[in-house]
RNA sequence: GCCCAGGUGGCGAAACCGGCAAACGCGCGACACUUAAAAUGUCGUCCUGCGGAACGCAGGUUGUGGGUUCAACUCCCACCCUGGGCACCA
C-alpha cells in the first residue's frame, strides 16, 4: 500500500482553474438546445478588494446556478463591474489619480480574487459601465425617454456646500448638526435645474408583483416606497388675495369641517407671495431653519413640532370659515401638494400643533360615547359627523364620499390618488458618470444630442478637484459646442452626468451582447435568454435599484424593445455578514475579514463550503474564523474517502446492509436537491457530512466493496461539485471518471429507496414520551394503537387510569390520553 | 413613531404541514494511535434531581406572560429585547 496522497487544495485549484477556462467550459452559448436559464447576481462596485461580503453574496449564488446546470439547463452567469460612482471621484481627490485608473486598477485586482472563486462566470460577456461602449447606451435609452416625455428638467433641491462651493450625497453630510464632511461647514439647500425620469407615469403599475417570485419583504418594503393613497385634492382660496389658492391634498375629506387652520411647506412658492410684512422677518429665519433640516429631522417624531403664522388667511371652501396659513417643517413640499388642511381634532400631528398655538380644535367626528368634550389626542377612527352642517348625522365613511362629491360638483376639487413615491432625479454633479447628452442652444433651447453623435465621451483630462461647479462645466473644450439642430456656436452641453443606477437599470441586458456597437443588446439573443429567471443580491438593493430596474424593463417593453414585463422573475436576498464580534463588519472596528487569507490557508473549497454552512442565507450571520475549520475537515474526510486505499478483506454482505446503505444515499439526494432547490445551503451540506460519515463507517465493512458503496461516492461527489467544484473535480479524475464533473448530470433518486423500511414510533402519554419503538413503516393503524397499548412503559402510567382517547399520526407517533 | 426580520445549548444552528426540541458543525472532555506533540479516529457533551454505576429513572427547558389543542419552537393575544429599513405621507 502505497502512502495517500495529501489534499493540497491550493495545487488543485489552481490547475482545475486554469483547465476550465481554457476549455471555456462556462461559456453559455446562445444557440444552445438545452432549456436556458439566466443567472444573474448583483454585478460588484469595484472599491478595491474582494470583500468577505463579495463572497458571501457570490459563492452560493454560483452554487447555485452549478445545480442549475447540472439539472440539464444551459446556465449563464455573467459579471461585470458597476464602475462609475463617488468613490473613484473621492479617492482622485484624495490621492490625486485619475478616477478612471483608481477603478481599472481595482478592478485589475479584483478580476484575480474573483477568479480564485472558481466561479462558472462566463468572462467572455464581461461589462464595464465606464466604458463608453456601455454608457453610450445609457445616453441611447435616456433620449429615447426624452423623446416620449418621460426625461424632464425641474428645479430641485440639493444639499450644498457653501464653502467648497459643491453638491453633496447624503453620505457626504456628517453629524446632527449636518456638515460637510470634508470641511465642516454647515449644510444648506440649494435649488437646481436638474433632470427628471418620471418613473411616476408607473407607480400603478409597479404596485403590480403578480408573476413575481420575490421575497415577501421586498415587494413590502417596494408597497410601501410607492406609498399610494386615496383622497381629494382642493383648493383653498387666499383671504384678500383675489385669484389667489393653493391645492391641499387630504385623505379625510370627511374631516373638512374640522379644519382650524392651513399649513405650507416652508419651501411652498406661494410663502413669499403670501407673507406679511410683519411676519416677514420670522418667516424667514423659519425658512432657513427648514432648509437647515434634513428630511429625517424634520420628521422626527421626537421632536416638538413647531411653525410660523405668515399673516395670511386661507378661505375653507365647504364652510366659507377663514383660517390662518402657517409654514411647519412637518409639511413636505415632496409629498401631495405641499400644503395641508389643518384638523386639529383627527390627526395626531395637527393635534400637537393646535395645542401648542392655542389653535381652536373643533370635533367633527364623534367618537362613539362622546359628550362633547375635549379630547386628550386625536381620534382617527371613524365615527358620526358633527359640526359639519349639511353633513351631521351621516357615518363618516358616507360623509367621505358626500364631500367629496360635493367638491366636485362644485368645482373647488376631486378625487386623487397620490403617490408618495417621486419622479427619479437622475443628474448629479459629479464628473465620474454618464454624460448627459443634451446640448443648451442660444437659438434653439434645449436640443437633444442625435444619435449619431453618440456616446458622448466624459473628457479624460477634466479638472476634477471640488471648484463648485460640475467639474465638466469647466472644461471648456467638453462645454462649449455647436447646436446640431441650427449649428450655431453659441451652444453649451450639459455639465451633469448620470446617476449611477442608471447603468444598473439594464446592465443585465448588455450581457446578452457586451460588444455589441448597434443596440443596447442583441434580440436575437434576448429572445433565447430574457427574462432573467433568477436574480441574487444583497437585501440593501430592496428598494431604489429593484424598483428602477423593473421601471427601466417597463420602458423598454413600451418601447417595443422587450415583450415582458418585469425584468427579473425569481429573487432571493442573501443577508449580511458580520465580523467575528456579531457587529457590522468596518475598518473602523477591526473586525473586517480578509477572505484571501483564508483562501490561501485552507482553500477556495473550503470558503465556499464554510460560507454556506454558516447558517440559513437569507439571514446573514457573524464569521467565526475557527468554524472554519469544520468545513476543512469535511473536505478532507470526502478526500480521505477517495484516495486512501481500501483495505481488503472478505466477509458476507446481508441484502438489508445494501438496502440500508442505498437508502441512506437516496434520501441524501432526495434532501440535497430539495434543499439547493430552495437556497437552504447550510442544510445540504450537513446532509452530505452525514453520508459522507456513513460512507466513511461502511467503507472498512464489507459493504465498503460492493456496488451499493461506490454509489455512494459517486453521489456524493457529485452532490459536493456546485459547493466545492475543484475537489469535486479533482476525485472525480481520481475515481476515474471522464472530465468533467461539471458536465454531469445532477444524481436522480429512486423514491421507493429514499423512503425509510422501519421507523420510529413515538409512543406518548398526555402528550409526554415514554418510549420509542422501531416498527415497520407501513405499519396500520391498528398495529400501532395496539402496539402503544401494550407496550410497558406506557402501561406504568395508563395502569388504573381510563384511556379518553388514543390519537394516532400514521408514520410519527401514538398519544394515548388518559383520565 | 411606523414597517420588516428575528430571539432555541458555551457558540453557529436544525426541527419542511401543529407531532421525538437541540440534526450538522464549532468548542470542550475522555479514550485510541504516537517516545511526544500535531493530525486523525472513537465515544461523550441542554439543565436539575435520584441511582455506586454501564444501563437507567423522574422532572424541566425554545425571550416573558396568557390562550387554543390530545399535542405548540411552530397558531392566537399582550408584552420585552435585538437587528434592518423608513415615509410625521396629510
Amino acid at each position: 500500500m502505497k502512502p495517500a496522497e495529501r489534499y493540497d487544495a491550493q495545487a488543485i485549484e489552481r490547475t482545475w482553474q486554469a483547465r476550465w477556462e481554457a476549455d471555456r467550459l462556462y461559456h453559455a452559448a446562445d444557440g444552445d438546445p438545452r432549456p436556458k436559464w439566466y443567472f444573474l447576481t448583483m454585478y460588484p462596485y469595484p472599491s478595491g478588494d474582494l470583500h468577505i461580503g463579495h463572497w458571501y453574496a457570490m459563492a452560493p449564488s454560483d452554487a447555485a446556478a452549478r445545480y442549475r446546470r447540472m439539472q440539464g439547463y444551459n446556465v449563464m452567469f455573467p459579471i461585470g463591474f458597476d464602475a462609475f460612482g463617488l468613490p473613484a471621484e473621492n479617492a482622485a481627490i484624495q490621492h490625486d489619480i485619475h478616477p478612471s485608473t483608481w477603478t481599472m486598477e481595482n478592478i485589475e485586482r479584483m478580476r484575480r480574487q474573483l477568479r480564485s472563486m472558481g466561479a462558472m462566470w462566463d468572462w467572455e460577456r464581461e461589462i464595464v459601465t465606464c466604458d463608453p461602449g456601455y454608457y453610450r447606451w445609457n445616453q441611447w435609452f435616456f433620449l429615447k425617454m426624452y423623446e416620449r416625455g418621460l426625461a424632464y428638467r425641474a428645479l430641485a433641491p440639493v444639499d450644498w456646500c457653501p464653502r467648497d462651493n459643491t453638491t453633496l450625497a447624503r453620505e457626504q453630510v456628517v453629524g446632527e448638526n449636518r456638515v460637510c464632511e470634508r470641511c465642516g461647514t454647515p449644510v444648506i439647500k440649494r435649488n437646481l435645474e436638474q433632470w427628471f425620469l418620471k418613473i411616476t407615469t408607473y407607480a400603478e403599475e409597479l404596485l403590480d408583483f403578480s408573476g413575481l417570485d420575490w421575497p415577501e419583504r421586498v415587494r413590502v418594503a417596494q408597497k410601501n416606497w410607492i406609498g399610494r393613497s386615496e383622497g381629494v385634492e382642493f383648493s383653498l382660496p387666499v383671504r384678500d388675495h383675489p385669484g389667489k389658492s393653493f391645492a391641499v391634498f387630504t385623505t379625510r375629506p370627511d374631516t373638512a369641517y374640522g379644519m382650524t387652520f392651513a399649513v405650507l411647506a416652508p419651501e411652498h412658492p406661494l410663502v413669499d407671495h403670501l407673507t406679511t410684512p410683519g411676519r416677514r422677518a420670522e418667516v424667514e429665519v423659519y425658512k432657513f431653519k427648514a432648509a437647515r433640516a434634513s428630511d429625517i429631522e424634520r420628521l422626527s417624531t421626537e421632536k416638538e413640532r413647531d411653525g410660523v403664522p405668515i399673516g395670511a388667511y386661507a378661505v375653507n371652501p365647504v364652510n366659507g370659515e377663514a383660517v390662518p396659513i402657517f409654514i411647519a417643517d412637518y409639511v413636505l413640499l415632496t409629498y401631495g401638494t405641499g400644503a395641508i388642511q389643518g384638523v386639529p381634532a383627527h390627526d395626531q400631528r395637527d393635534f400637537e400643533f393646535a395645542r401648542k398655538y392655542s389653535l381652536p380644535i373643533r370635533v367633527v367626528i364623534a367618537p362613539p360615547g362622546w359628550q362633547g368634550g375635549e379630547l386628550e389626542e386625536a381620534y382617527l377612527d371613524e365615527g358620526t359627523m358633527v359640526n359639519s352642517g349639511p353633513f351631521d348625522g351621516l357615518p363618516s365613511a358616507e360623509g367621505w364620499q358626500r364631500i367629496a362629491e360635493e367638491m366636485e360638483t362644485r368645482g373647488t376639487g376631486r378625487r386623487k390618488v397620490n403617490y408618495r413615491l417621486h419622479d427619479w432625479l437622475i443628474s448629479r454633479q459629479r464628473y465620474w458618470g454618464t454624460p448627459i447628452p443634451i446640448i443648451y442652444c442660444q437659438t434653439c433651447g434645449t436640443v437633444p444630442v442625435p444619435d449619431e453623435d453618440l456616446p458622448v465621451t466624459l473628457p479624460m483630462d477634466a479638472q476634477f478637484m471640488p471648484t463648485g461647479e460640475s467639474p465638466l462645466k469647466s472644461h471648456e473644450g467638453f462645454r462649449k459646442t455647436r447646436c446640431p439642430q441650427c449649428g450655431g456656436e453659441e451652444a453649451e452641453r450639459e455639465t451633469d452626468t448620470m446617476d449611477t443606477f442608471i447603468d444598473s437599470s439594464w446592465y443585465q441586458y448588455r450581457y446578452l451582447s457586451p460588444h455589441d456597437a448597434a443596440r443596447p443588446f442583441d434580440p436575437k439573443a434576448g429572445l433565447h435568454w430574457l427574462p432573467v429567471d433568477q436574480y441574487t443580491g444583497g437585501i440593501e438593493h430592496a428598494v431604489m435599484h429593484l424598483l428602477y430596474t423593473r421601471f427601466w424593463t417597463k420602458v423598454m417593453r413600451d418601447l417595443g424593445l422587450v415583450d415582458f414585463d418585469e425584468p427579473m422573475v425569481r429573487l432571493v436576498n442573501q443577508g449580511i455578514i458580520l465580523g467575528e464580534d456579531s457587529e457590522k463588519m468596518s475598518k473602523s472596528r477591526g473586525n473586517v475579514v480578509n477572505p484571501d487569507d483564508f483562501v490561501t490557508a485552507l482553500g477556495t473549497d473550503t470558503v465556499r463550503t464554510y460560507l454556506m454552512f454558516i447558517g440559513p442565507w437569507e439571514g446573514g450571520g457573524p464569521w467565526n474564523s475557527r468554524g472554519i475549520e469544520g468545513a476543512h475537515r469535511f473536505l478532507q474526510r470526502v478526500w480521505a474517502l477517495v484516495v486512501e486505499p481500501q483495505p481488503e478483506g472478505d466477509g458476507g454482505v446481508a441484502a438489508s446492509e445494501i438496502r440500508e446503505l442505498r437508502h441512506r444515499i437516496h434520501a441524501t439526494i432526495k434532501r440535497v436537491t430539495d434543499d439547493l432547490e430552495q437556497f437552504r445551503f447550510n442544510t445540504a451540506i450537513s446532509a452530505l457530512m452525514e453520508l459522507t460519515t456513513a460512507l466513511g463507517r461502511a467503507r472498512s465493512t464489507p459493504v465498503g466493496r460492493t456496488d451499493a458503496w461506490r454509489e455512494g461516492v459517486r453521489a456524493l461527489l457529485l452532490m459536493l461539485a456546485p459547493i466545492a467544484p475543484h475537489i469535486a473535480e479533482d476525485l472525480w479524475a481520481r475515481w476515474g471518471e471522464a472530465y468533467s464533473i461539471h458536465q454531469q448530470r445532477w444524481p436522480a433518486y429512486d423514491p421507493a429507496l429514499a423512503r425509510a423500511e422501519m421507523i420510529t414510533l413515538v409512543l406518548q402519554v398526555d402528550g409526554k414520551v415514554r418510549d420509542r419503538v422501531q416498527v415497520p413503516a407501513d405499519i396500520t393503524e391498528e398495529d400501532a394503537r395496539r402496539l402503544a397499548l401494550e407496550n410497558a412503559k406506557v402501561r406504568r402510567f395508563v395502569d388504573g387510569k381510563q384511556v379518553a382517547d388514543v390519537i394516532v399520526v400514521p408514520g410519527r407517533l401514538v398519544n394515548v390520553v388518559v383520565k
